[in-house]
DNA sequence: TAAAATATGGAGATTATCTCCATTTGTCAA
DNA sequence: TTGACAAATGGAGATAATCTCCATATTTTA
């Protein structure tokens, strides 16, 4: 992915400590609040090497995003090994809602990258959504969800229910609402009439 | 609604040169490439009456959404009394997206306005949610659709569209999926087993 | 260990946002 | 009408945020 210079050492350090100090302020959900420039001096670093490693605040946000979407995407590496794929599916949607009320950082980060024009969202999104597709493949492929929907919606209702956090009082039960909505819909094929209820 | 102060003439005449500005600029796309100050040019009026009609970016969005809201919220009302509940609701959401699609100045302001922190979409997008709620609790009285799911959820997955609209290539196509998800999951009773189905 | 390559900090340039008030415009009562 | 009062205006400049630049420092390499 970013093998293209090695990195020096400082450079490294500094990019970290920059990270950090990000981290820290997004979940205490504070980003918006802060002059850009503030993270360098947060960081212990000039803000000359702060424009230098994330030249924009969401450039920022994206990286931070970036270690949280990773462990995501292991999650639902391991949901796919361990259970039938539709369950498998239905706990990462979930773990989802779990995980964005937990620590409000990823929440608030989906919001921002999607706020951003740009085709922000570029590698983590990118990597959450190749998540989604491999669990929604297999509950296509074994059956269970209907073929006729892209991933692609499913995430379009992930970022919507990301953006929203902060904007609904209720979010979390509405967020909960919108899976089982998901996911009942997801279910089965997209003809009407009516199969023996599996469960 | 704001029958606080009558407003003097020139003052409502500066407003809707704003409003109208705003409202191409937001249409064209280029809501955000404009410096604030240049919507007071654009309006031909001096920045101190642009701040004094709308304090921020987002308030002259809101603004502008305002009457587009109005629109979607009578269109809603028509539907409502002249087709069942189920296919109202089915109408006003495939509407939406059509709508999104052909003027993607909501679908923009719908995303600039969740983007914002603060309470915003305060008058609209209440107007909206007002909306949806009806035709929701239509739908549920007539047992065409689940009761258990808030209305709330709705408006979470419409605002999710609306945000994803710059920055998902094949939008249209996911929009549609979502809200053809959205619509069979809320169909019937959330339990499973069977009922003889309607339609 | 010295030269080359890389990275640093932070002072200021640049750009955007917002405030203030002397002046203009509209309203209303007489 | 008109004069007096209130409401609104415009835009110069204060304030604040963002970003650039480069003399200096650190790391790597040979």
């Amino acid at each position: 992915m970013n093998a293209a210079k090695p990195l020096r050492a400082d450079a490294r350090r500094n990019r970290e400590a920059l990270l950090a100090a990000a981290r820290e302020v997004l979940d205490a959900g504070d980003f918006f609040d802060l002059r850009f420039d503030d993270f360098a001096g947060l960081a212990g670093v000039g803000t000359g090497t702060l424009y230098r490693h994330f030249p924009t605040r969401e450039a920022l946000a994206e990286a931070v995003y970036h270690e949280e979407v990773a462990t995501l995407s292991d999650r639902a590496r391991d949901l796919r090994a361990t259970l039938p794929a539709e369950e498998a599916l239905a706990a990462f949607l979930r773990g989802m809602v779990d995980h964005m009320d937990a620590y409000q950082g990823l929440a608030r980060t989906l919001a921002t990258l999607m706020a951003t024009r740009s085709g922000a969202l570029a590698d983590g999104g990118q990597a959450l959504e190749e998540a989604v597709g491999d669990l929604v493949a297999d509950a296509v492929r074994d059956g269970t969800v209907r073929a006729d929907v892209d991933a692609g919606a499913v995430m379009m209702v992930l970022h919507g229910i990301g953006a929203a956090h902060d904007h609904r009082p209720d979010w979390r039960a509405e967020a909960d609402g919108v899976i089982t909505l998901l996911l009942d819909g997801l279910r089965r094929q997209p003809s009407p009439k009516c199969i023996e209820g599996t469960a």
